[in-house]
DNA sequence: TCTGCTAGTGTTACCGCTAACAGCCGCCGG
DNA sequence: CCGGCGGCTGTTAGCGGTAACACTAGCAGA
């Protein structure tokens, strides 16, 4: 296209005299390797611990590394080599406790294996979600581990050629990308009700977060009520929040169930937090737990150690969740499609046995 | 050094025949360059909003990238341009609510300016912090958030020298790298003990964890009992715990501290987890709080709103240190080496006025 | 008509590092 | 004595973008 001869002109200067080594210059191999008298090469290979290398120059190499302080360049490195060390993490929240331990999980698993997780919040919405993985997308990651089956068509497209593993985790209700490690939380709430209603009880009620896009809990109200319907029942109430403390509005919430519903006899709630609020809430008004009102909530989380009863809960494998996605990442575990785990239903003393 | 001249061998086919354009082949702007007939460099300009394009060469450009499902490769593109819009933040834990508050100030401020936080999480340890650290800086950020005031001399001299703004966030009591932004934990521990001591309370028991580089908590515990020393006082006893849940730690060492010393009339925690647990405790053996004994804690969590009764404690103004410390990256605040924000302290029901 | 400017587009040379070799040297076996 | 091999080191050409220009055409003003 162009008809004539261009002469571009050198971005900088280029090289200023030996001198003046600015020491406000940042660092690269070839100042290491002019301070050590050796190739940009070898001292690449020494940094790596890749290729034979005498041991002296290894040692040269490293004491000028050493000593001139220099941090390596991973963007160049990873440019060059094509190899990204990093595993993206995307999740919806960081401060409901469900997730840091599935961080937990991850990354004692990556800690071997030279991988390193980056994370991504995504505040349960798609768009975000979908800017999310774009972004991380573009710093080629060598694999990527997303919460849920849900994502936008465009996020789904994305990851679905992104070329590099995508496993999706907490749920398995749905159809994976790749793969999928989880359990199922249509089951959990089935299981739930079946042992709610083989204990006796009859007038249940559910209390839960206002989140559209919670599929998860949204998944386990409907196994839920459809084990309920089975045996011929409904909920008698329910009742949703959104946003605040969720130990208060556990309180406030089961404080206003049990007004409009004086003779509910258990209060199903979407999480433990609210359910450990509504369980302090049933304490203080003196109510008969659990002989004339059960309680149970979703998670296990640690913090029910400590109330004055224990909620009946249901754990949902956080960790094991977050170290088998990262096994599978790391290439550890045979990629099934679907790997589903299997919570145990926790009793506690919350539910009349 | 070398005496001959080498003929290296290009690393890979130089360009497959067109007629079979691989689906396999990550995309890169050639072919979204050929896909829409202009040169790459006007793409380029294009995805980045970046210089002048005509509309008609700009909307077939987004077709074809949209079309073709591209996504731009940002290591090339942060190597060219030397920009990485990268933000290393570097925490202890994400398990204990205080941090991912902290990152929700961060989140906020960065979300409009293009920037991206990426969290590191180093449990704590000094060696740790230096790895992750390290790995940071070797892509290049284009600043760094780190918790405390305390790293190895390594990772200082890193921080120091990688000539990006570095924000050492929670604490002031210290010499900062470059700028703090945080409040003083000794003040808070002093202030608190000052507020016991008002009301009455001698008898001053404190309970916390066990953590030797947890040096916030530790701060605090000296200026609370530099305090109490003031008034001529000392601790009558001291308890702490590591792992485990919190709330439950938080009841037994309450437990072990009244049957050591009944007539203790104060139980100062390091955490408001701990705390709730051990009000739990007071509150079902029925003891008369605040009366005949007081309970504080530290941090604010919101957790506390739902307990039957509230516990005194200060806010760590963690919201607000994430939103000064990004916007001392962003440029938008002017970097006095310290930014203190001054706590206040929420008496709550536990402490008698 | 010529100049100067501007909007739009293309060209080239890197950014800092690593893959894939080439080259050198010393040693060993035949 | 020679070929071969293995250990170590160097050379070159990119990786996929972007900075900094060069260049063209179109148009306004002198």
């Amino acid at each position: 296209m162009a008809l004539t001869k261009t002469i571009p002109i050198p971005r900088r200067k280029p090289a200023v005299s030996k001198p003046t080594p600015d020491p406000r210059h940042t660092l690269t191999l070839r100042d290491v390797s002019e301070a050590s008298g050796v190739s940009e090469m070898t001292v690449s290979r020494v940094l790596r611990n890749r290729g034979d290398v005498s041991a002296p120059t290894r040692e040269k190499v490293l004491e000028a590394a050493r000593a001139l302080g220099y941090v390596p360049n991973k963007i160049a490195g990873a440019l060059a080599s094509q190899r990204v060390n990093l595993v993206g993490v995307v999740i919806p929240s960081l401060s409901n406790m469900v997730f840091p331990e599935v961080m937990t999980g991850i990354s004692s698993v990556l800690d071997g294996t030279g991988l390193q997780p980056v994370v991504g919040v995504t505040n349960y919405l798609p768009d975000r979600e979908e800017t999310v993985i774009y972004e991380m997308l573009s710093w080629r990651p060598s694999g990527m581990i997303v919460a849920g089956l849900e994502h936008t068509d465009a996020a789904r497209a994305m990851l679905a050629r992104a070329g590099i593993p995508i496993v999706e985790i907490m749920d398995i209700d749905g159809e994976p990308i790749n793969h999928a490690v989880g359990i199922s939380h249509r089951r959990a709430g089935r299981q739930m009700a079946e042992a709610i209603i083989a204990a006796g009880y009859r007038k249940i009620a559910f209390l839960g977060t206002q989140m559209p896009n919670d599929h998860r809990a949204r998944k386990r109200l409907e196994g839920f009520e459809e084990a309920l319907a089975k045996a011929g029942l409904t909920l008698v109430d329910r009742e949703f929040y959104s946003g605040g403390s969720a130990l208060l509005k556990g309180r406030e919430m089961t404080a206003a169930i049990l007004a409009r519903n004086p003779d509910v006899d258990f209060l199903y709630y979407s999480n433990d937090m609210i359910g450990a609020g509504g369980l302090l809430h049933c304490l203080a008004e003196g109510l008969d737990v659990p002989g004339k009102i059960g309680l149970a909530g979703f998670n296990g989380v640690e913090l029910l150690d400590g109330l004055p009863r224990k909620l009946a809960t249901m754990d949902a494998c956080r960790l094991e969740i977050g170290k088998h996605a990262a096994e599978v990442i790391a290439g550890k575990l045979i990629p099934a499609e679907k790997l589903e785990l299997f919570p145990t239903l926790q009793p506690g003393d919350t539910i009349r046995g």
